[in-house]
DNA sequence: TGATATTATTTCAATATCAAACGATTACAG
DNA sequence: CTGTAATCGTTTGATATTGAAATAATATCA
C-alpha cells in the first residue's frame, strides 16, 4: 500500500517506510487480539498485570511511563482492575503522594495462567521472520525508537 | 527493555523483536503527535481525511477496512467530522445499504492545509535511519506484516 | 517558618474503540 | 417469487485515551 504522495525519493520512501512500519505493528496487534489470549482483560488491563508481574508493585505514575499511557488513563484502568480484585492500591507511608499498585492473589493467578499462551502467539507470529531477520527487525526499531525529535 | 520472560533462547528472541517493535511504532507516533501536525484534528479524523483526500470518495465499511478500524468507530468518527463540515454522507443510489463519504470543500482544504507539515514530520523522524536502513526496515514490515495466522 | 514550586493522583469532557444487537437493504437459493 | 442469508450502517454499553483543570502531598528556598 505505497503512499500517493508526490515528493522528493528521499520523501516517498520515508513515507512508505513509516506507513509500512505502522501498518505491520497494527495488523500484528490485531492478529494477537484475534487469538484472545488474555481473555476477560482489555489489553490495558494485561499491560498494567504483566508490568506488575515482571516488575513488582509500582507506582501509577510509574506504570504510566512504562506503558506509555497519560496518568489519567492509568486511574481509570487500576480502577477496573480493582474492581475484578486483581490489584491491590496502598498509599505510600513515607511520602503519601504515591499510590503503590501490587498484584492480589487472584491477579497474581491470572496473568501466571494467560501469560505462557500469549508468549507461544506471539512467537508464532514473528516466525514470519528468520531469526537473523527478527535481530536486524530489532536493531532497527531500536534506532529508530531512540532517535530524538529535532 | 529487555523481556523478563525465561523461555527458550527462540522464545527471547521473538520476544524481544515484538516488544521493540511496538515500542519504536508507539514512540514514534507519540512524537509526532506531540508535534501537533494535524492542529484541531484527531488522529482518526486526519486518517479519514486522508484516505478519502487520497483516494477519493469511498463507503464507511471501505473506510473501516483502510483505517483497520471497527464499523462502529466510523460511524462516530465521520459524525464528527459532519458536525464539523468536512466531510458528507450521501446514500447510495443504486444499493441503498452503502453511504459514500467524501470530502467537502472544507474538509480538502483542512487537509491540503496540514498534510506537508505531517510528511515533513515523518521524514524528519524516520531520518534517523539511513536510505538503506529504512529500505530494509521496510521489507522486513512488509515481511512481517503480511504473515498468516496459523 | 512560610510562600512557592513540584509531583502524584483524580476528575471531567470529548473522542475513540470494540463487540453485540438491531433495522434496513440486497442477494440468492429453492 | 419468496424467504433466508449476507451486508451495511447505526446504536448501545463498556472501556480506553487524552488533555486540562482541580486536589493533595511534599519539597524548596528565602
Amino acid at each position: 500500500m505505497p503512499t500517493h504522495y508526490s515528493g522528493t525519493r528521499e520523501e516517498v520512501l520515508a513515507l512508505n517506510t513509516f506507513i509500512k512500519l505502522t501498518r505491520a505493528t497494527e495488523s500484528l496487534l490485531a492478529r494477537l487480539a484475534q487469538r484472545n489470549t488474555h481473555p476477560g482483560l482489555t489489553t490495558s488491563q494485561f499491560g498494567v498485570l504483566e508490568t506488575l508481574y515482571h516488575l513488582g508493585p509500582m507506582c501509577q505514575s510509574e506504570l504510566g511511563g512504562k506503558l506509555l499511557k497519560s496518568g489519567g488513563n492509568i486511574t481509570m484502568v487500576i480502577d477496573n482492575l480493582e474492581k475484578h480484585g486483581l490489584v491491590h492500591r496502598e498509599r505510600g507511608i513515607e511520602d503519601r503522594r504515591f499510590i503503590s499498585v501490587s498484584l492480589t492473589d487472584a491477579g497474581r493467578k491470572q496473568i501466571e495462567d494467560v501469560f505462557p499462551g500469549h508468549v507461544q502467539a506471539i512467537i508464532e507470529e514473528m516466525s514470519a521472520l528468520t531469526h537473523e531477520e527478527q535481530r536486524s527487525l530489532g536493531a532497527l526499531c531500536r534506532k529508530l525508537g531512540k532517535a530524538e525529535s529535532s
